[in-house]
DNA sequence: GCTCTGAATGTAAACGATTACATTAATCTA
DNA sequence: TAGATTAATGTAATCGTTTACATTCAGAGC
C-alpha cells in the first residue's frame, strides 16, 4: 500500500549531513572516509532503508556487470546443464546472468545483433542456432563493443573469429553410428532438428559419412525432422515404423528425440532394444533413469558451461574480444541397453 | 578488433544536423517530425548504426520494461511450462523477462529484499520458496515500489498480502494418497522436498491427513527428504527399501523424485508396479514416457503462469499492488501404470 | 601560533536519453 | 500580406550515480 519513493543518495547525504559523494564512498570506498562519518551515513541508509539504484549505477559505470545467455529453451536438460557451469564461474565474479531463451526458434542475425548492441549486458553467451549465419552476422560482431562467446553450436567457418566450445559432433555422431553399424544394423534411420539447426547438422553430416563409409545405403524417409522435442520425434518414429523398409535402429540428434521414440515404440507395441534400437545424443538426466535405459552420447556439459565463461569473463576483463581459438571438448559414448543387435 | 565506441543519440544528431530531441522523437514519436527531417535523421542512423542505450532508456523513464522471475531451477519441467505461461503473456507487452535461479536453495528475506529493490526490474514472479517467510519478508514488501506475484509456492498466512497463483497442494496430495488407498495400499511412505519448502510441506500435510482419515499409521522412516532431485530420490527410496516394514507405495512430492525412485527400484531388482507403486507429482512430460508411465497429479502449469503474469501486468499497468485474493486452479489426478493393487 | 602535509570532504561535470517549455517555421485566414 | 494558428524543431533540465578536481580540516613539526 505504502508505495515509497524509494530513497535516493541526496535524501541519505541530506540526513547524514554530508554530501553525496561522500555516502558514495562509504558504499564503494568505505576506507577513504572517517569512521565517525561513516557510522553517521550508515545510519542514514538504514534510517531511508536506501539501496542503491542499479539501472543508475550501470549507466554511469557503463557497465551492467550482467551477462545474458541466449538458449534455445530453459526446459532442455542439456542446457541446464550447461548453464550449471556458466553459473559456477559467474559466482565467482560479481556478476548476474540474464537469459534470453529463444524457444528453440534460430535467431535471425539482426536479432542477435539487436541484442548484441542493446548494452544490456557486458558480454553474451549464445547457445542458440543463429540463422543466416553468414556474413551478416559477421557484419554485425565487428559493430560489437562487447565480447560473445559461442557454446555448443558450432558456426560456419566464415565467422571463425567468434570464439566457440563444443564437442566435435561430426566425430561423435559417426562414433554412434558406427557403434549401432558394430552392433550389426544395417538400416539405421536417423531424427535431426529443425532444418535451420547446425548443431544438428553437423550430427546429420557424422551420420551420413558414417553410413556411407560402411557402404550402407539410406532409404528415402529415413532421414526426418524431429523438432528437437518429444512430441515432433514421436510423430517422426510413427512414419519410420510404418516405413515399407523399416529401420531396425533409430538415431536421434538428442536425447529428448530419443525418448519420444522410445514413448512411441511402446506405444505401438515394439520394444526397445527387442524390435527396434535407439541411440540418443547428449545424456542428460533422464537417459539413464529410462527403462530401458538410454545408449547415447555424452556431452561435458557442465564443462562446456565453464570453459565458455572462463573464456568470456577473460574477454571482458581485457576488454578486448576472446581470442576465437575454438575450443573442442571430449565426447563419449555411453552404452546402456536401448541398442542391441537387430533380429535377421 | 574494431572495439568502437558504439554511436550516442549526439552523434546521430550532429549528423543530421538537427538536435538531439529531434533524434529521440524520430524513434519515439515518428509522427511528430517531419517527413523530410525523418529521412535525415533515418540516413544518419543508419550510417552511424546507432541504436538507443537500454541503460539510459531505463534510467530515465525509471521504468526498465523488464520483468523478473526467481524460479527454483531451469532445469525442472515443471517450472518450464509455467514460464510458458508467463511468456505467452509477457509476449503481449513490450516486455523481457529475466531469469533469477535460485537453483532450489530457498531464498531468505533478506535476498529477496534485495532483489526487489534493485528496481532492476517493474516487477517480479517468485516461483521459489523464501524462508524464514514471516514478518521480515513482509516489512521489505511494504518497502517496496514494484509489484509481486507469487506463483506456485503457498506462503504463509501472515504474507496474505502479497498475491499468488497455485494448485491447493493439500487436497492434491490427500487426493493422490487416497488412490493410493483406494487400490488397497495401507504401508505408504512420503518423499519430500528440502524441509523448508512450504510447497512440500503442504503435500506432506495432505499426504499425513489421507493416512489419518484413513487410519493408517505412518511408520518410522517413510518419509524421507528427497531434494526434490532424482539422486536424492534414489537415496532415500534405497533406504525405503531397506526399511524393516518395507513400504508397498512410494509417494514423492513432484515427478522428478517418482523417476529416481523409479530407477532406484529397478536397480535393486525389483519392478513398478509390481513390487512397489510409485505417485509422482506435477506431470512433467516425462511422466508419460517412462516406462511403466508414471500415476501423477497434474498441475495446470502453463495456466498458473498465464494467471500469474496476468496479475502482475494489471499491477504493473495500474501503478498499484494487485489485489491480494489467492487464485487457486484446479489439479487432476492423472492415472497410467505405476500404481497398482499390492501383492500379499 | 604558523606552516606544511596528507587525509577527509565537498563541488560539479559527466553518462545518454526524454520531455516540458520556448522558439522558429510553415500554413491558413481574411 | 499581415496576423493568427499550428506544426516542427530546439533548449535545457532532469533522472541517480561516480569521480576528477578543489577545498577544507586535523595534526605534526618548528
Amino acid at each position: 500500500m505504502s508505495q515509497l519513493a524509494q530513497a535516493s543518495i541526496k535524501q541519505v547525504a541530506e540526513i547524514a549531513g554530508v554530501s553525496i559523494a561522500t555516502v558514495s564512498r562509504c558504499i564503494n570506498n568505505p576506507d577513504q572516509v572517517r569512521e565517525r562519518t561513516r557510522t553517521r551515513v550508515q545510519a542514514a541508509i538504514l534510517e531511508t532503508g536506501y539501496s542503491p539504484n542499479t539501472i543508475a549505477q550501470s549507466f554511469r559505470r557503463g557497465r551492467t556487470n550482467v551477462i545474458m545467455v541466449v538458449m534455445p529453451s530453459i526446459g532442455d536438460p542439456f542446457f541446464t546443464d550447461v548453464m550449471q557451469g556458466i553459473r559456477s564461474v559467474v559466482a565467482d565474479h560479481d556478476y548476474s546472468i540474464i537469459i534470453n531463451e529463444t524457444n528453440f526458434n534460430t535467431m535471425t542475425a539482426e536479432e542477435v545483433g539487436a541484442i548484441m548492441v542493446s548494452r544490456q549486458a557486458d558480454g553474451f553467451i549464445l547457445l542458440a542456432s543463429i540463422f543466416p549465419f553468414g556474413n551478416e552476422v559477421l557484419a554485425k560482431a565487428e559493430k560489437r563493443s562487447q565480447p560473445v562467446v559461442i557454446g555448443c553450436e558450432t558456426i560456419s567457418a566464415s565467422l571463425a573469429d567468434i570464439p566457440s566450445v563444443h564437442i566435435d559432433n561430426v566425430a561423435a555422431a559417426r562414433e554412434a553410428t558406427d557403434y549401432l553399424i558394430s552392433n550389426g544394423h544395417k538400416k539405421i534411420a536417423f531424427i535431426s532438428g529443425q532444418s535451420t539447426s547446425l548443431l544438428t547438422k553437423d550430427r546429420e553430416f557424422g551420420y551420413r559419412a558414417a553410413m556411407h563409409k560402411a557402404q550402407l545405403s539410406i532409404k528415402e524417409g529415413w532421414v526426418l525432422e524431429g523438432n528437437l522435442n518429444i512430441e515432433g520425434a514421436a510423430k517422426a518414429c510413427g512414419k519410420l515404423l510404418k516405413h515399407p523398409d523399416r529401420p531396425t535402429a533409430i538415431f536421434c540428434a538428442n536425447d529428448e528425440m530419443a525418448l519420444g521414440c522410445m514413448h512411441e515404440i511402446k506405444r505401438k507395441g515394439l520394444s526397445v532394444p527387442e524390435d527396434i534400437s535407439v541411440m540418443g545424443f547428449d545424456d542428460i538426466r533422464y537417459a539413464e533413469v529410462m527403462n530401458p535405459a538410454l545408449t547415447t552420447i555424452a556431452q561435458p556439459a557442465r564443462q562446456i558451461g565453464e570453459r565458455v565463461a572462463v573464456r568470456l569473463f577473460k574477454a571482458i576483463e581485457s576488454g578486448s574480444q576472446p581470442n576465437n581459438q575454438p575450443v573442442i571438448l571430449p565426447h563419449k559414448l555411453i552404452v546402456r541397453q536401448s541398442v542391441a543387435k537387430p533380429v535377421s
